[in-house]
DNA sequence: CATTCATTTCTGAATCTTCTGAAACCAATG
DNA sequence: CATTGGTTTCAGAAGATTCAGAAATGAATG
């Protein structure tokens, strides 16, 4: 053990938040580096730049540049500046529930909303066959049970899209607290 | 175009929804494949055999088990046997909202669950440290800035996993149609 | 209890993703 | 306007996933 043996602990600490968050990314869809970064970021709490966070993750120099350019573009990450540095430095947002928020809107931005664009294609598809004359029972029955089921995918879809605007959007935060009540132990 | 052209509208909308929703699969850490499984289990309603998934999906015998052994731990498609048949046959969950409710319960297993487990792990690395005498003031506010970004953020996960499992609970149809309502145009 | 039919497991090959290190780029500063 | 310090891009290498096909296993039937 080096030196008092205290402040290690600290740093192992840090280092073990990191790899369980990088884990965890990789479960999600972003790349486990890409959620290292971020976990460090977080968990040090204090303006890093590129070269920390390079010495830090052990990792290149091109790796770090791209997932701290991603991490901003999540919107959970900005960038600062040291006076008398040209150095950037970056920090993470540290208000949990905001991240989060932050995280929900590109999910759905990137997610939900070109699935739902595409499922109403596929719907519109079928509407015509629907209407058509000159089928068969049977297959009209087999186009209008395909049919129902697409829309029902739909409006799901939908409701989870329309809850998640919801929760983004400024009035959210009373969705945090409706969240947190229907939660607790307490309620219900 | 073979036949009268409609029926293939049908095929062909099948096929787009499974190779959409098997895209989507991939951005949510499961494979593209066992996704496409899913997506033609439940867009055909039908119950399917192993040859079937197979012959559509232009898929291996072993990938093919794999995925559906896989999709029946996810609980979202169920075992059918027709009589005078040896063979097994797979139906997909049809209720949009089930079938959420089972991705949901198995998430939380496998993910938040672990993940809180570790999180504790963690934060009670620092809880010695935090009260240990001879360390420095500056040392004890770091470690203290630490435990409290960690409370925060276990905190946040313990909601989180209470919410799941209210919502996966039997009366769990009562968070869905809290969540319609919240998602709906006209509340608020 | 042997045979047949169906399902699962396994392994090497192919594919896709992620990472590195270097080169190109950009912007302050003297 | 050259130089220095910093950031981004890119092509190829390394690594991880996913898949097909075969071999092994298991279960129903006569």
């Amino acid at each position: 053990m080096s030196g008092s043996g205290k402040p290690d602990t600290l740093a192992e600490a840090q280092d073990r938040f990191i790899a369980v968050w990088g884990q965890m990314g990789g479960a999600w869809g972003i790349t486990r580096t890409m959620a290292e970064v971020h976990a460090l970021l977080y968990v040090t709490g204090g303006p890093l730049c590129t070269d920390d966070v390079m010495d830090r993750l052990q990792i290149s120099r091109g790796n770090a540049s791209t997932s701290l350019r991603a991490l901003l573009d999540w919107g959970v990450v900005s960038r600062t500046h040291k006076r008398g540095d040209r150095k950037e430095y970056f920090v993470a947002e540290q208000d949990v529930w905001t991240m989060f928020r932050a995280i929900v809107r590109e999910r759905i931005k990137r997610e939900v909303d070109p699935l739902l664009a595409s499922m109403h294609e596929i719907r519109e598809l079928t509407e015509p066959a629907r209407r058509a004359a000159g089928l068969a029972a049977e297959e009209r029955a087999l186009v209008e049970a395909h049919n129902e089921r697409l829309d029902q995918l739909l409006e799901f879809l939908t409701t989870v899209e329309r809850l998640g605007h919801r929760f983004v959007s400024p009035a959210g935060r009373g969705l945090q607290a409706a969240a947190t009540l229907l939660a607790s132990k307490v309620a219900g």
